[in-house]
DNA sequence: AGGCCTTTTTGACGCCAATCAATTGCTGCC
DNA sequence: GGCAGCAATTGATTGGCGTCAAAAAGGCCT
């Protein structure tokens, strides 16, 4: 079957935030006018990229700052000779490519996890604009801050020790940010491999593939390869916390009462 | 023993990022003459917290940005009833509380390791100052930059199953993270309990406390509390690696050649 | 359709780190 | 100084997840 969606995607890519579907949680938000149509001039080509295919790599000299537009990106670092860990997975509306921003050249890399459109934003000429309408300002800054408070979410995942915890949580998070792009969160189309949300989650790929098999045993998904139902949100829900009440992880020291 | 340095850090609290001694790493960095003076204006009352004082709490109304003067922060997020994963430690020159721009309240709590003194940057003003020194909002996002870079690290960190690497790598890091501010990296006192580093390398505490023994027994390092020396530094740096040579985590599907 | 390759799944086994429990060593407070 | 309370260490035990191995299921190309 021939991604419709996809193909209507490309056919409309055109340089116009306003007609944007995701304009009320990127760059755009709050944003009007003539200022609108600032932004849009500097947003450069809406690219797209198939899958396993380089949005940049690890030493690339930093230029852009990206949105992805449809589809899905993965984000990793290189360990070693060709392991790599998995950062973060984006999801439509969601900016990469800020680890640049320190160094000037990218620590990360991005790569397409299916047939993904992106907007490409030329720093220097975003910062031009932003210099000039303090609103876009704030909603850079909004946007990133996004991102951090996605990857603290996903240090507490990380700071789990129970890979079923681990994998919870990720389908769960995974559940809802499809919502909020006002999808079906209840039936997911995982975009990335078994080895990717292996990476992602700390775990060997052995490890992810028995908990899929177990959750369907259990009768709270409904697994098919990529594709995977969510029959029991509620035991799901109930997962996303360790050992059904048992306080598992530390409690740090508290010397003062403030 | 008073801390000497700590005690003239508050006397000498003074509004003037032109004689702070961390004014390459901060946001003064590239800024001269009247913009510094400009910014200096936007630096509220450069607070002193006590061991243990939170900064801000989980829910607070987001109001400034902070960065560290002196002393140690460390942020944390709370999971379930008092059980709190540490997302990071912060030392002087870093930036926290950039997780709150995304909604309007923090998203974590900080709290001070010990005595540590703080410049509160009120967002409002700040945001006008930045938008009259192109330099200066461009350096606000290098400095968030440098905190997306170093969760990206503990990520990787937190990746890697062997609790012995994590534990190198955390105290690698640690090394050159002071060695950044002029200090001397092998002798280094840290201000965070052994529960803080279990909580932030996903560990138990039993665990990092047997790793300090072991690497002690293994001659890497000194140790007496919290006062850790590192007595070899290319020890410590193999460590950093699993198992030596052996790739152990995964590498991921690699689809396309692009 | 057939064959090759990759991804995913399943099984058996062993080890590392979590767990439980107890002791030691600080720190602060009375 | 002595006691209380917490932090840190150490030991014994268990279980969960990584490791190794092999089979099954898709995917893709010819």
């Amino acid at each position: 079957m021939p991604p419709v969606a996809d193909v209507l995607d490309i056919t409309q890519l055109r340089r116009s935030c306003a007609s944007c579907g995701l304009r009320e949680l990127c760059l755009p938000a709050g944003i009007n006018g003539d200022d609108l149509a600032r932004l849009d001039a500097t947003v450069r080509d809406k690219r797209t990229l198939e899958r396993g295919k380089a949005l940049y790599r690890v030493g690339d000299a930093f230029h852009s700052l990206f949105v992805v537009r449809s589809g899905a990106l993965k984000t990793f670092v290189l360990n070693e000779e060709a392991c790599q860990q998995v950062i973060g997975f984006h999801l439509p509306g969601e900016i990469v490519g800020v680890d640049a921003l320190a160094s000037g050249r990218h620590a990360s890399q991005a790569e397409a996890l299916e047939r993904t459109s992106i907007c490409e934003l030329p720093f220097s000429e975003l910062e031009r604009v932003t210099s000039q309408i303090p609103t876009l300002h704030r909603q850079l800054l909004r946007v990133i801050s996004r991102e951090v408070v996605q990857e603290h979410q996903h240090l507490v995942t990380m700071g789990q020790q129970q890979a079923q915890v681990r994998l919870a949580i990720f389908l769960k998070s995974l559940a809802d940010r499809y919502e909020t792009l006002h999808r079906d969160g209840s039936h997911l189309m995982l975009p990335m491999s078994r080895q990717d949300i292996a990476s992602y989650l700390g775990l060997v790929v052995e490890t992810v593939s028995r908990l899929f098999t177990r959750f369907e045993t259990m009768g709270i998904l409904a697994v098919q390869r990529k594709s995977v139902t969510v029959l029991r949100p509620d035991l799901l829900a109930q997962l996303c916390r360790p050992v059904d009440g048992d306080v598992a992880t530390g409690k740090a020291s508290q010397p003062a009462s403030n």
